[in-house]
DNA sequence: GTTAGGG
DNA sequence: CCCTAAC
C-alpha cells in the first residue's frame, strides 16, 4: 500500500497543479509606476474619506436645490487635481420613479448616449436621470451597479474630452503592453463610449489618471494615494498539495461566517469549508429580508410604494476581514516589491470609477423631504466611510475572497473581460450609526456578526477586524492612504503555466467598476448567491493523483470517501473527499467510455482498468453487503 | 460530519 | 465542482 506521504513526495510532486501563488499584492510605490503616476494614483480609502466629506458639503448645496443642475454640478466639480489624480467615485443615486430620460438635464449628453446602450446601461441612466431631476418620489432607492458605472464613466470621459483631451494611453501604455491592448480598443471609442458597452472597462482605465470624474451628487473626486499591499509570498510551497485555495476556500467561504459564530481549529475549517458556502447562503435566504445580498448588476430595485420608511441599511458582506489581512501584509511585508517581477509580468490595469459601498439602512418618513432624504442617505454614506472599510473584489459577479489568490486565479488578468472586474467596500464593522436603524431581526443581528466577527488568528495571519484591533483602527485608511503612493498596482503575471512565486501586482489605475450605494427594497429578493460564493477553481486530478485515488479505493474500498481521503489526500487540502467520490465517479465513467471520448489528459489505462476492476468489486462487495444488511433486518422483524 | 447522487 | 438530501 502506498503510504499518502509517499505518494505526495514522490509521485505527486511536480505532478500537482503547480501550486498557485498567493497573490501577493505587492505594495508599489510610485517609483514602480512610471512618471506622474503620483498625480494619477489614488489610495481608494483616503479617497473614501474625501469623497464622505465632499458627500455632506455636496448634499447641504444639493438638497436646497433641486436639481435639474445638480449634475452639471457633479461633473464640473473637477478640481484643478482633478486632471492628476484619479478619482473614486461614490454615488447614490436616488430612484423616485422611472423617468423619462429626457428630463435628464442637457449638461448630460453623455447620458443620453447611454441611455441608447444596452439596456444595462440604460436603467442606470434613467436613474440617474431621476436622481437628477429630484422630482418627488414615492420610494427611494439608491443605486448600485455597474450599469450605473457604465454611466457615469461616459460622464467622465466626457468631462475628459472636456478638459483638454487628454490622452491616457500614454501613462498606460507604457507600463502594460498588453493590457493596454484591450484598453486601446476602448480608447478610440470612448469619445463614442454610448455606443458599446464593452468600452466601458477600456474607458475605466483611462479615466483615472488624467481624467477627472463627475457624477450626479456624489461623484467625487479625490487624489489617490496608492496603497500597496505587499504580500509575501513565502508560504507558497511548490511541494505541497494543497494549494492556497485551501486557504482560499477557507477564508473565502467559510471563516468570514464561521467566526462570526466560534472559532474553529483549521481541522474544523477543512472540513466546513464545502459546507459553508451553502449554509451562509441559507442564512442569506432567510436575511432576505434585509437585502443582505444586495445584487450588484441588479442595481436599483424600487420600495415598496406603501412602505412609510425608507430604509437603508448596511449590508455587510461576509468577506471585510479579507481586507484587512491586506493591510497588515501591507504593513509587514513592503520588501515584497523585491519578489515582483515586474519586468516578465503582464500588468492588468484597473481603473476604478467607483466602489460598491455597503447597502444602507435608512428610514425617512413618507413626509419627509427628499432634501431630508438626501441627507439621510449621506449621513449614512458619510458614516459608512468614515469607519473602517475593506475593500472587496468581485469579478464576474463573484467575490474573490481568497486574498492569496492571484489575479490570474481569479481570473483577472489581462485576458479578462474588465468589465467583469468590480471593487466593493465593505465597512468592517457596523459602526452603528445613528441614523443607521438596526433591526434587532436575528437576521441582522447575524449580519452584524458576520462583518464583526475577527478572523481568527490561525486562518489568515491573524487578521483581526480593525474594529476590534485597536492597532486597526480607522486610522487604516488614513495610514495608507497618507503615504504618497501615487497608485496601487498590482503586476499579474501573464504566464500561467508554471508556479510563481513572485508577487504579481495589479496596477490599479482609476477605475474599473462602479459600485454605488443601493437602497434595496426590502420586500426585494436577496441577492444571488454568486456574491457571496466562489466557485473553486478548476484542478484536474492529475495521473498522479488518479493513482492514489485508484489504489485507496482498492484496498478501502468505494463508499469509504473519507477514509481514502485521509488514506491518500489528507495533505491535498483542495481534494475534500466529496472531491474524490466524485472523482471517482468520472473515473468510472471514463473507463466506461471509448478512449477517443475522453477528455483532459489521457489516463493510462491500466489505471482505468484498475478503476474497473475495483469499481466492479467493491459494488459487488456493497450488493453483498446490502444483502447481509437486508437478510439481518428481516431476520430482526421475524 | 459523511455519503450518495443529481446538476 | 457544486448542491443537497439523507443519514
Amino acid at each position: 500500500m502506498v503510504l499518502k506521504k509517499r505518494i505526495y513526495d514522490g509521485g505527486f510532486h511536480g505532478l500537482l497543479a503547480p501550486v498557485i501563488p498567493k497573490a501577493p499584492r505587492s505594495l508599489r510605490r510610485r517609483n514602480l509606476r512610471n512618471k506622474s503616476s503620483e498625480d494619477g494614483e489614488i489610495c481608494a480609502f483616503e479617497l473614501l474619506a474625501d469623497v464622505a466629506d465632499k458627500l455632506l458639503q455636496e448634499q447641504e448645496s444639493e438638497s436646497s436645490t433641486s436639481s435639474t443642475g445638480s449634475k452639471g454640478k457633479g461633473q464640473i466639480s473637477i478640481p484643478e487635481e482633478g486632471f492628476k489624480n484619479e478619482l473614486l467615485e461614490v454615488k447614490v443615486k436616488v430612484k423616485v420613479k422611472p423617468v423619462v430620460s429626457e428630463h435628464h438635464d442637457p449638461a448630460s449628453g453623455a447620458e443620453n448616449e447611454l441611455v441608447a446602450q444596452p439596456t444595462n446601461l440604460d436603467h442606470a441612466s434613467k436613474e440617474l436621470l431621476h436622481f437628477e431631476n429630484d422630482s418627488g418620489s414615492d420610494h427611494a432607492s439608491i443605486v448600485t451597479n455597474a450599469d450605473f458605472q457604465k454611466k457615469i464613466n461616459s460622464n467622465l470621459i466626457n468631462e475628459a474630452g472636456n478638459l483638454g483631451n487628454v490622452d491616457f494611453r500614454d501613462s498606460i501604455a507604457e507600463i502594460h503592453p498588453k493590457a493596454i491592448e484591450k484598453q486601446s480598443v476602448g480608447l478610440t471609442s470612448v469619445k463614442t463610449y454610448g455606443l458599446k458597452d464593452h468600452l466601458e472597462p477600456c474607458v475605466n482605465t483611462r479615466v483615472p489618471n488624467k481624467s477627472s470624474s463627475s457624477v450626479d451628487l456624489s461623484l467625487y473626486k479625490d487624489p489617490f494615494h496608492s496603497v500597496c499591499f505587499p504580500r509575501r509570498r513565502g508560504n507558497v510551497n511548490r511541494n505541497i498539495r494543497d494549494d492556497d485555495e485551501k486557504y482560499f476556500r477557507y477564508n473565502n467561504r467559510s471563516i468570514a461566517r464561521l467566526r462570526a459564530f466560534r472559532s474553529r481549529s483549521r481541522a474544523g475549517y477543512k472540513r466546513m469549508r464545502k459546507m459553508m458556502p451553502s449554509r451562509y447562503w441559507k442564512v442569506a435566504q432567510k436575511l432576505k429580508d434585509y437585502e443582505l445580498l444586495n445584487s450588484t448588476s441588479g442595481g436599483v430595485k424600487s420600495f415598496s410604494h406603501k412602505r412609510k420608511n425608507i430604509y437603508m441599511r448596511e449590508r455587510f458582506q461576509a468577506d471585510v476581514y479579507k481586507k484587512r489581512k491586506l493591510f497588515h501584509q501591507s504593513s509587514r511585508h513592503s520588501y515584497n516589491k523585491n519578489a515582483s517581477s515586474e519586468s516578465a509580468s503582464n500588468l492588468v490595469k484597473f481603473s476604478i470609477k467607483s466602489f460598491k459601498v455597503p447597502g444602507l439602512y435608512v428610514e425617512v418618513p413618507e413626509t419627509a423631504t427628499v432634501g431630508s432624504l438626501k441627507r439621510s442617505v449621506m449621513e449614512a454614506v458619510t458614516a459608512i466611510l468614515h469607519g473602517n472599510l475593506h475593500v472587496g473584489v468581485v469579478v464576474q459577479g463573484k467575490k474573490v475572497r481568497d486574498d492569496n489568490r492571484t489575479l490570474q486565479q481569479s481570473g483577472i488578468s489581462e485576458n479578462c473581460n474588465l468589465e467583469t472586474l468590480g471593487f466593493t467596500l465593505e465597512p468592517s464593522l457596523p459602526e452603528a450609526s445613528p441614523f443607521l436603524v438596526q433591526q434587532e431581526t436575528p437576521s441582522f443581528n447575524m449580519l452584524q456578526q458576520l462583518s464583526r466577527s475577527p478572523s481568527s488568528p490561525d486562518i489568515d495571519g491573524g487578521f483581526s477586524n480593525s474594529s476590534r484591533d485597536p492597532a486597526f483602527p480607522a486610522t487604516t485608511m488614513e495610514n495608507h492612504g497618507g503615504k504618497n503612493e501615487v497608485s496601487t498596482t498590482f503586476t499579474t503575471e501573464v504566464t500561467t503555466k508554471e508556479p510563481v512565486e513572485d508577487s504579481k501586482a495589479l496596477v490599479l489605475v482609476p477605475a474599473l467598476d462602479v459600485e454605488v450605494l443601493s437602497v434595496v427594497p426590502l420586500n426585494e429578493q436577496p441577492t444571488k448567491r454568486y456574491e457571496f460564493s466562489q466557485r473553486r477553481t478548476r484542478r484536474p486530478f492529475s495521473v498522479s493523483e488518479v493513482e492514489a485515488l485508484v489504489e485507496a479505493v482498492e484496498t478501502l474500498g468505494a463508499g469509504r470517501w473519507r477514509d481514502v481521503k485521509m488514506r491518500a489526500f489528507d495533505d491535498a487540502n483542495h481534494r475534500t473527499y466529496v472531491d474524490l467520490k466524485d472523482k471517482w465517479k468520472t473515473l468510472v465513467h471514463t473507463a466506461s467510455i471509448a478512449p477517443h471520448q475522453r477528455r483532459g489528459e489521457p489516463v493510462p489505462q491500466d489505471l482505468l482498468d484498475r478503476v474497473l476492476a475495483a469499481h466492479a468489486y467493491w459494488s459487488q462487495h456493497q450488493a453483498k453487503q446490502q444483502a447481509k444488511k437486508h437478510q439481518k433486518t428481516s431476520e430482526a422483524q421475524m
